[in-house]
DNA sequence: TATTGTTATACTCTATAACTATA
DNA sequence: TATAGTTATAGAGTATAACAATA
């Protein structure tokens, strides 16, 4: 089947955010875990790289420096995450995942897991590779249009 | 390609909310139109069921009342939309689009496409069948999870 | 008494502007 | 002077609780 850029935007644009609502409202949902989904891919970012810095958590999550210091200054609020000193460069810091975020975000990310999947269900294998094989690309198309916007931001602000 | 429940929840779970920041950012920056997501959806839900009332757009949005109150509020006091009473019921109201709200949804609608459409150029016609086709089998099995939450949301607030 | 919508309150997400400390 | 991070401020999204008006 093939399919014009308009046509698959369109589709992009009604269903994407649907299913966002949903993978929203489940992690909102799961109380003992209560990450929401920028926490959850903060968390999940951090805790892969092993003491980031705050701009490449900006950079991944694209979003500006205030915006991500507030978003991890909760979780370093409810215990998730420490900040510490960087050995060589004074200004900038190593956010590193203490072992109760690490099992917050492990909670989470299985019963988010087990709700989506539950819901995939009824859905015919064939069917989820088609799901998968899409995600594939799209992931390829919009992680990549992340640091662009990352760098348009950092080129705003300083006019 | 067969693919476990598991395997495709992963990667919804992963890739969904990258293409929904994008989504988010670039209605954002389209400073004409001037429309978050929510308020986007919503306006577009009204346009098309003409004069719903409340309780059908959280329906659609599968938030709570007091959150589509809100979000209609803001709506309402940009003069994109209008509350008119029920020809029957006076406890309800319908919800009218305004010519301005219409063109303004118009603008934000085509912008954005345009720009996802612009990120699609380098997939494959191909690849983009396979998106369309994803969105499809997502939308059949998301959809009707919104009903049940709102249900759920329901039965919750009144115990 | 049940339903529709609203107001009050509180939290998170996100941005821009202005600032501090370090390089 | 440029960079990393923070604080101040503000608007939107969302929830629960409490309420008013109508059925």
């Amino acid at each position: 089947m093939d399919v014009t850029q308009e046509e698959s935007a369109r589709e992009l644009l009604e269903v994407v955010p649907i299913v966002m609502r949903d993978i929203r409202s489940e992690m909102r949902s799961r109380r003992s875990a209560e990450l929401t989904v920028p926490q959850f891919r903060t968390l999940a970012f951090v805790n892969r790289k092993e003491g980031p810095s705050l701009s490449e958590v900006a950079d991944h999550m694209g979003l500006t420096p205030p915006s991500t210091c507030r978003l991890v200054d909760g979780l370093i609020a409810r215990g998730m995450m420490t900040r510490q000193g960087h050995p060589t460069d004074r200004r900038r810091l190593r956010l590193i995942v203490t072992p109760r975020g690490a099992k917050i975000l492990e909670i989470s990310r299985s019963g988010t897991l087990a709700c989506l999947a539950e819901k995939l269900n009824g859905v015919t294998a064939q069917d989820r590779g088609i799901i998968v094989k899409a995600m594939g690309v799209l992931r390829s198309v919009f992680a990549e249009s992340q640091r662009k916007n990352r760098r348009k931001v950092r080129w705003c602000m300083s006019q």
